[in-house]
DNA sequence: ACAAAGAATTTATCATGATAAATGAATCAT
DNA sequence: ATGATTCATTTATCATGATAAATTCTTTGT
C-alpha cells in the first residue's frame, strides 16, 4: 500500500515564518514613537507568533517543552495576563498543552485530528453546506479511493475494516443500535481514507463523515428504519471488501460509486438542510 | 451572583452542542475505567462553550453584539481573566471579534476563510504532506469540477477567469515577476473552486492552493523560467476557458487533466520540500 | 514489598485596581 | 462649512498577590 518513493520531505531547515513583521519588538517602555502602522496584532497574539516562530525554528517536536509561565515573562517582557492570553491562544489551535504538577509546564503538542475537525467546522457554521455539496465531494473521491487502495490492502487492513461490517451483523432492534450501525457504516469510510496514505485525503473524508455523523445524532436522520436498505448497505460494504482483497479496481469503484449515489439519494429524501451548530470542543486528551 | 465557585459546568444541557469528533464521553458516573478521561475542560473553555452555545440557541448573526466584558463577568461568576481567556479562545477560533471605544465590545464573527485556512494547515504542520499527496486530490477533483462547470457560467465569471489568465499575458523579465503571474496561475484555479457553488469544494481546492503558493514563495520553487512550460500553462488557461464558453465539458475535463499532470511532473521535478511552518495568522479585518 | 498518606511543584483561577490605547461623537477654531 | 481637538466609552494591558487544583515524588504504615 506504499505507492513508490514519493520522497515525503519533511523538516525543512530554513523554513522561514510569515514574514509578516510581526515586528512588535518588546520595548518594555516606550512604545509610541515610530508608529505609523497601526497595531495589526494584540500583544496576545503577537506573543503567540513569537513561540510559534520559536518552535519552527528549533524544529520543536510534540513534546518537546516550552519555557513556563514565569520566565515567558521575564523574557518575553510582557504581563502574566498577556502570557497567559498567549498560551490559550496556541492551545486552541491545538499546538501546545499544558500540564500541572512537577515536571508540568507547556508542551509543544501536534494538532490533534479531532480539533482540526472541530476548527474547520466552525468555518461552516455560518455557510450553508448541503448534503449536496458533501456528496457531489463523495462522489468524486471515494469510488477513485477504493479504486486505488485495491489489491494494496495487507490482511490487516481488510480485517479492520470487515471488523466494522461485523458490528452490523444484527439486526437492530432500537433505534439506540440502528443509529450505531449507521455511525459504524461511517466509520467504515474513515477507514478507507486512513489507509489511502495521504494524511490530506483522510482528513477531507473524515471530515465529511463527521458533518453526516451530526446529522445522524442530531437531527435523527435515517430514522426510519429500512431492512432492505439496511441490508443492500451491508451488502456492498461485503462485496467492496471482497473487490478490494481481490485487487479488483474497477470494481470497487463501481461499487462505491453505486454506494455513493444510493446513499445521497437517502440524505437528501431526509432533510436538506444541514444542523446549524458548532462541533464540539475536541478536547483530545493523549 | 452567586457565591465563588466550586467546579460547576453546564453538562452539555439539552444536548444542543458537545460530544463529537473524538470520543463520547457519556458519563456513567462511575470515576475510573477504561476510558481515563481525566481533565474536563478549564474554566475558559468552559466559558467559551457557553457562550457558543448561546450564540447557537439565540441564532446570532455575524454582527451581533455579545454582552460586555464586565457583564460576563457578572452573569456568569467568573473572574476577568477567565473571561478573557475565554474571548481569547473564541476569538482565535475566529467567530468573534472585539472592537474598543464606544459603540465597542464583542461581536460575532463569521469564521473567515482566511483563518480556516490558517488553522487547518497548523494541523498538517507535525504531518508529512508531499506533493503527491495534494496532487492526487486535486486530480481527482479539478478535472471533474470544470466538466461540471462547462455550459454553467455566466459571462462575468468567464470575463473573471480571462482577467487572470490576462496578468500573465506578457513574457516575465525577472523571476519576481514570474514568480507573480505563478501564484496568478494558482488564482485561477481559487476562482474555478468558488464558482463551483459548493463551500466545502472551494475551500479545499483554494486549501491546496495555499499550500502549494507557500512552497513557491518560500521555497523559489518554479524557479527556471521555461518559456515552453509557461507558454503551455497559459495555453491551457485559454483553451480551458473556451471549452467552458462553449459548454464542452468533455474538453474542458481533458485538458485540466492534463494540465494537472503536468503540473504535478513540474513540481515533483524540483526538489519540492514542502515548508515546514505555519501560515499566517489570518487576520482578515472584516 | 506495597499501598496509602503527605509533601512539593507548577499551572489555574480569583481578585482588584490602575493605566493605556482605540474610536466614535461632540465641540471648537478657522 | 471644515478640519482639528477634546471627550467619553470600552476594551487592552499591566501589576501583584492569594488560593485552588492537579500531579509527581517521597515518606510512611502494615
Amino acid at each position: 500500500m506504499q505507492p513508490p518513493v514519493t520522497t515525503r520531505y519533511k523538516a525543512a531547515s530554513g523554513g522561514q515564518l510569515d514574514s509578516v513583521a510581526s515586528g512588535h519588538q518588546v520595548d518594555t517602555g516606550s512604545p509610541s514613537e515610530t508608529a505609523p502602522e497601526r497595531k495589526r496584532f494584540s500583544r496576545p497574539q503577537s506573543v503567540a507568533r513569537q513561540l510559534k516562530d520559536w518552535i519552527v525554528e528549533q524544529g520543536l517536536q510534540p513534546g518537546d517543552r516550552l519555557p513556563g509561565e514565569p520566565e515567558m515573562i521575564e523574557r518575553l517582557g510582557h504581563a502574566k495576563g498577556t502570557i497567559r492570553e498567549a498560551l490559550r491562544i496556541l492551545e486552541t489551535e491545538g499546538l501546545i498543552k499544558t500540564r500541572t504538577g512537577p515536571g508540568g509546564g507547556v508542551f509543544v503538542h501536534a494538532v490533534s485530528d479531532a480539533r482540526a475537525q472541530a476548527l474547520l467546522a466552525n468555518y461552516f457554521y455560518f455557510k450553508d453546506l448541503s448534503i449536496r455539496d458533501i456528496y457531489q465531494l463523495r462522489r468524486l473521491i471515494e469510488p477513485e479511493l477504493v479504486a486505488e487502495l485495491a489489491g494494496r490492502l495487507d490482511e490487516a487492513a481488510l480485517q479492520r475494516l470487515e471488523a466494522v461490517i461485523a458490528t452490523t451483523e444484527q439486526v437492530p432492534h432500537t433505534p439506540e443500535e440502528e443509529r450505531e450501525q449507521h455511525i459504524a457504516s461511517l466509520e467504515f469510510h474513515c477507514i478507507l481514507g486512513e489507509l489511502s496514505g495521504n494524511p490530506l485525503l483522510g482528513f477531507i473524508v473524515r471530515f465529511q463523515v463527521n458533518v453526516l455523523r451530526e446529522l445522524t445524532v442530531h437531527r435523527k436522520l435515517y430514522e426510519p428504519i429500512n431492512p432492505e436498505l439496511r441490508e443492500a448497505g451491508r451488502a456492498y460494504q461485503c462485496r467492496l471488501v471482497q473487490a478490494l482483497r481481490a485487487g479488483d479496481g474497477e470494481s470497487a469503484r463501481a461499487i462505491m460509486t453505486r454506494h455513493m449515489k444510493t446513499a445521497q439519494a437517502m440524505m437528501e429524501a431526509q432533510e436538506a438542510t444541514i444542523a446549524q451548530r458548532f462541533l464540539g470542543d475536541s478536547t483530545t486528551g493523549k
